[in-house]
RNA sequence: GCGUCGGUGGCAGAGUGGUCAAUUGCAACUGACUGUAAAUCAGUCGCCCCUUGGGCUACGUAGGUUCGAAUCCUACCCGGCGCACCA
């Protein structure tokens, strides 16, 4: 990649689809396009949300350009900040998460990443702030963790890690840990107030959400109000880790914490991250952002056929939006197709499947993309029955209804009653209507259940 | 700690002794129309047996009063608000 090159990828990466890019005096731009390897990018993870979707694909594939021009991405899991809980977008607190919880999430979480960053050393890490906030007082003894002890006559015995001795143990060993690990960082209380002092009152309130709440006369508790200081402070470790910490990407919801980030550097005589924060993409509601509780999201890792199908039930209005935030296609043509639906120039339902083919594209290739193309034509467009369908088996003197509720496609018995009498169920094989709620299978009957749920029955 | 108001189905939010499996709105589901879009119209929306019918389980938790409780009483748990205590 040449120079000339280089700046505009720079330029796209630093202009698509963001809302905010806060660096003043342009000296992140500088080093991005002078040194893009010294560059080190802060990434929050959630993890709490184990599951990625189009949404968080958006920074995730920024990041990834960003590590294209050799930039180094941190990702940095927020075990510690998420039990304390981000009030971020909610106007109500946020349940506590076990820290079990989160151990399993960025299992999952790692594995789905891998489909878009890249995970080699030379520009990809991952830390926990779990480290550096938790101190030997905040252990919690989990009754389903056994540690290995010596036991009174020599012999290796397990124990509970929430009895006497178990705690007792375990303490021990983190003790050991601390003394083998005299360079670790801590952030101790001492660290914090520091902080602290140079941060007023009103600039945390400064948030507009905590004005709504003000406003509305509800709660606003202290530890949402030190969340972003908390936030801040990884930037501040992070760079003390790495040199520096150039970067902090995420969603616009997350620009508030982010600039805390520069807040917390700055006290600490550090040069302040600079913060590029993303448009937020709406779900398949059209509405509401994508998120996996309001479950209006698409997954990266949905199967082909699922996200081709989900991509063509989006409204309209947001086939310009995706095309943006969720493809590769240049700029000035996603400009066009914007043009081409105001003006009507195009249908929009062909504008959607090209969009359709090439989101599925980018997470399951070239091959799997067409291949739910030419499925979901066959099946929605011209009616015929799926290649593949989950196939139930009808036990000997079971009904079939009793089937597909052992199966778990359906949820109840009713349900299948409801279902029949409101002409939901097709026979593929004939075409017809199932209208009998004791409708008896002969074997091999393939059945559509509303608009799309497919079912071959196996006697 | 004291006082006070409240905890109802996925959410919001009615109901305040029988006619309540619980009004309504949103969400969801199904049908018609379609492009698995939107809009619209119609229907469904606890579970089981199913017959117009019957049974079971549900209104924070546990008891109680009553022929009968989401509705009344007692205790407990949780939340809002106000006051006080302690600094």
């Amino acid at each position: 990649m040449d120079k000339t090159e280089r700046k505009k990828a720079i330029e796209d990466i630093l202009t698509r689809g963001v809302r905010d890019f806060v660096d003043p005096d342009g000296s992140f731009r500088k080093k991005l396009e002078e040194h893009p390897e010294k560059v080190v990018i802060k990434f929050g993870v959630d993890p709490t949300r184990p599951d990625i979707h189009l949404g968080h694909a958006i920074v995730l594939r920024k990041l990834r350009q960003f590590q294209e021009l050799g930039s180094k991405v941190i990702f940095l899991v927020g075990d510690f900040t998420a039990q304390i809980g981000d009030p971020t977008g909610k106007s109500k607190i946020r349940p506590e998460v076990t820290y079990e919880e989160i151990k399993k999430n960025m299992k999952t979480y790692l594995e789905q990443v891998k489909l878009i960053l890249r995970e080699d050393k030379e520009v990809f890490a991952w830390i926990n702030n779990l480290d550096w906030f938790i101190s030997i007082t905040d252990l919690v003894f989990s009754p389903d963790r056994k540690i290995n002890i010596e036991g009174a006559d020599g012999q290796r015995i397990t124990v509970p890690s929430n009895t006497f001795v178990g705690k007792a143990a375990e303490y021990d060993l983190l003790q050991r840990q601390k003394i083998y690990s005299r360079n670790i960082l801590n952030i101790t209380m001492r660290t914090f107030f520091s902080t602290l002092r140079h941060v007023t009152h009103s600039r945390l309130i400064a948030r507009d959400m905590f004005q709504k709440r003000i406003d509305s006369g509800e709660e606003l508790y202290m530890h949402e109000m030190l969340y972003p200081v908390l936030q801040g402070i990884d930037s501040y470790v992070l760079a003390n880790i790495f040199g520096s910490c150039d970067l902090e990407v995420g969603g616009t919801d997350q620009h508030f914490n982010m600039l805390m980030g520069r807040e917390v550097m700055k006290i600490n005589g550090l040069v302040p991250q600079a913060v590029l924060s993303f448009e937020l993409l709406e779900g398949l509601d059209g509405k509401e952002k994508m998120s996996k509780s309001l479950d209006n999201y698409i997954g990266i890792t949905d199967d082909p056929g699922d996200m081709y199908g989900k991509i063509m039930s989006l409204p309209d209005t947001l086939i310009g939006r995706y095309f943006e935030l969720c493809t590769f296609t240049p700029m000035d043509e996603v400009q066009g197709i914007k043009e081409s639906i105001k003006g009507g120039a195009k249908n929009p339902k062909e504008l959607k499947m090209d969009l359709a083919r090439q989101i599925v594209e980018i997470y399951h290739g070239k091959e799997k993309a067409g291949k739910a193309e030419k499925n979901f034509v066959d099946i929605f467009q011209k009616g015929k029955a799926p290649e593949e369908m989950e196939e139930i088996s009808v036990k000997n003197g079971e009904s079939l209804a009793g089937a597909l509720v052992r199966s778990r496609i359906l949820p109840s018995k009713t349900e299948w009653r409801r279902l029949v009498a409101s002409g939901a169920i097709t026979n593929l094989g004939t075409g017809e209507k199932i209208t009998d709620p004791e409708f008896k299978p002969k074997g091999g009957e393939k059945l559509k259940i509303g608009k799309h749920r497919f079912v071959k029955i196996k006697l």
